[in-house]
DNA sequence: TGCTAACATCAAATATTTTTGATATTATAA
DNA sequence: TTATAATATCAAAAATATTTGATGTTAGCA
């Protein structure tokens, strides 16, 4: 089952709710200047467009697997990300249901 | 405008989701043991319910009004907590729209 | 094999949030 | 007006989260 207290305070972090917009984004509609497999997103494009550090992209991408927000294919030396769609529609369901809308 | 991450914040606190949880029950059905106006919940039933001393309660009560996800309707002494239906409502549009949902 | 690039993990430093107890404010009632 | 009850605010303590730099791991390539 989806834990929304903990998908919510994943969610309440600036970076975190911007990165996975991005992820979402470009699962539609890839970026320009990258070409992954499938739409996906790797840890280095994040460095790129967000300008962290390599651990700080590590810890955040941690969080948002972790809340099972977002899906992490392996792929030879990288990490590609994708939204698990069925989740975040899955957390606004329970938020619809438990706020009676 | 709604604050997003800001919301998902302030929602990301187990207390605080226990206590809009409430907060929205109780404007529908009433609770038991206490007659509100309006179906409204004061800070003395947050108190009773989650045994948290009452600072503790108004640095919640706080952080819930802020967001504007609940409206404080003073009465007298007291402090009636009504959910804020339509800020509610438009975060979870906000998150349909921005995760493409 | 040895090297390098991508990513993970760890411990320490820093920052932020939450909790608490004390005190202030406000409204009502005696 | 004085006393009291409900709530707010504050500063310090405690708890938690985030950031960083160093180091570890793993996969692929020369």
């Amino acid at each position: 089952m989806i834990n929304t207290v903990k998908i919510s305070k994943v969610l309440g972090d600036p970076i975190r709710y911007k990165i996975l917009l991005m992820i979402v984004n470009h699962a539609e509609q890839g970026v320009a200047g990258y070409s992954n497999p499938a739409g996906g997103i790797c840890n280095c494009q994040l460095m790129d467009t967000f300008d962290m550090i390599q651990s700080r992209v590590s810890y955040h991408m941690k969080e948002l697997v972790e809340a099972d927000l977002v899906r992490e294919v392996p792929e030879g030396k990288w990490k590609y990300y994708f939204p698990n769609t069925e989740v975040i529609k899955a957390y606004i369901r329970q938020l619809e249901s438990d706020f009676k809308l």
